[in-house]
DNA sequence: TGCAATATTAACCATTTGGTTAAACCGGAT
DNA sequence: ATCCGGTTTAACCAAATGGTTAATATTGCA
């Protein structure tokens, strides 16, 4: 019952496999086409050329990562359900595609202005969530934060392991698995590490 | 008063500014001897190839990077101050560099096997710390939580406003300075927000 | 001074790589 | 069957890029 994909789709699918693993700098047309099993000349047919491919994926992969992150917490409507919901639901979705933040914050890096629409996704639920921070704070129950920065950090727990998963998987002597392990322990125990800091 | 430095040391100094901006698949050749002011073919009479000159520069920035901020960590005897120390020395470390976090993310990914040696300095200052953490608790000054955790939940702290550093100053409208007074302040209330958390 | 070793350069080379072109393929409408 | 548009491919091209070479400049020293 699979619909089998249209070749942009294959593409594209194939674009993102190397472009996340390599970067835009890294990465080869031809192991492109290569990946997706067509002739490195279809790509300029679908995709007037490298940048443009480039851009394809990006946007796709970053949209997808903030929209399914922040959406998320429409449900919530108070903070500590919600930062639970938050990582829980930020580290699922890294565990799909383990390489994603790491090619985010570099191809950021590289062309910031180019790039920084594509990471606009998600602002209302964004704005929602310091909106719930600010409410609890007011309602005594969390103790005085800059809401924003408290949001970095929450991103900073969830967001790091993956970083620094080479360093992590050589320092600690950490199999795939191992690590998975160790992310999902954390899906409990970065909610209650922040929780604890903040609760007043 | 300034020594001049030897031709090796601009080579390594104008390859560490290209490579830590643009990585080891952006960086060219050329702009690297144009930054350092002398003809391509030197490159290759100092450092044998493009990747020879790669592992000097990462060689050097990573251990520096890492024995900046473990050393930093010799005097301290106990957990709290220790914590405050590290991130306030990573901090200022990585307000000098602030590509560099990032670029060794990269670079770790790309060739984790091959660039594993050069961050191991300082595994014994690191194993100290562990042991602090241990200590701390043993004597019920804080929770019970796996030090290497702990220890991971510090540098994402540190490392992660560096990491995202284009997205921060987009989503929060930040000019290098407001980037930099961000730091600062980080480095006050991110032990705080820390310690609130693990202080039993 | 002059010579030998080292340092530096301009010119060059081979390969890689993004991109183009013209021809072939293929499915559907006439 | 045949024509036609969109699709796919093999072959090709020019620029970029890492790397080499041979000649020149510089330095230290006998």
């Amino acid at each position: 019952m699979v619909r089998e994909a249209t070749t942009e789709q294959r593409i594209l699918e194939a674009a993102r496999k190397v472009f996340t693993r390599k970067g835009m700098a890294g990465a080869r047309m031809q192991e492109v086409a290569d990946e997706a099993g067509i002739n490195k000349a279809l790509l300029h047919y679908y995709f007037r050329n490298k940048e443009q491919l480039f851009v394809g994926v990006f946007k796709g992969s970053a949209e997808k990562q903030f929209s399914c992150i922040w959406d998320s917490l429409k449900q919530c409507d108070s903070l500590f359900p919600a930062i639970e919901t938050f990582v829980s639901g930020y580290m699922d979705r890294m565990i799909e595609e383990p390489h994603l933040p790491l090619f985010i914050a570099n191809e950021m890096n590289r062309d910031p202005d180019g790039l920084a629409d594509f990471i606009d996704r998600g602002k209302e639920s964004r704005a929602r969530f310091l909106r719930l921070v600010e409410e609890a704070h007011t309602r005594g129950e969390i103790v005085d934060i800059d809401p924003r920065e408290l949001l970095v950090n929450i991103m900073a727990l969830c967001v790091h392991p993956f970083i620094a998963r080479p360093m992590l998987k050589h320092i600690h002597g950490f199999t795939d698995e191992a690590f998975r392990r160790m992310i999902f322990k954390r899906k409990k125990t970065v909610p209650e590490f922040i929780i604890r800091s903040i609760r007043s």
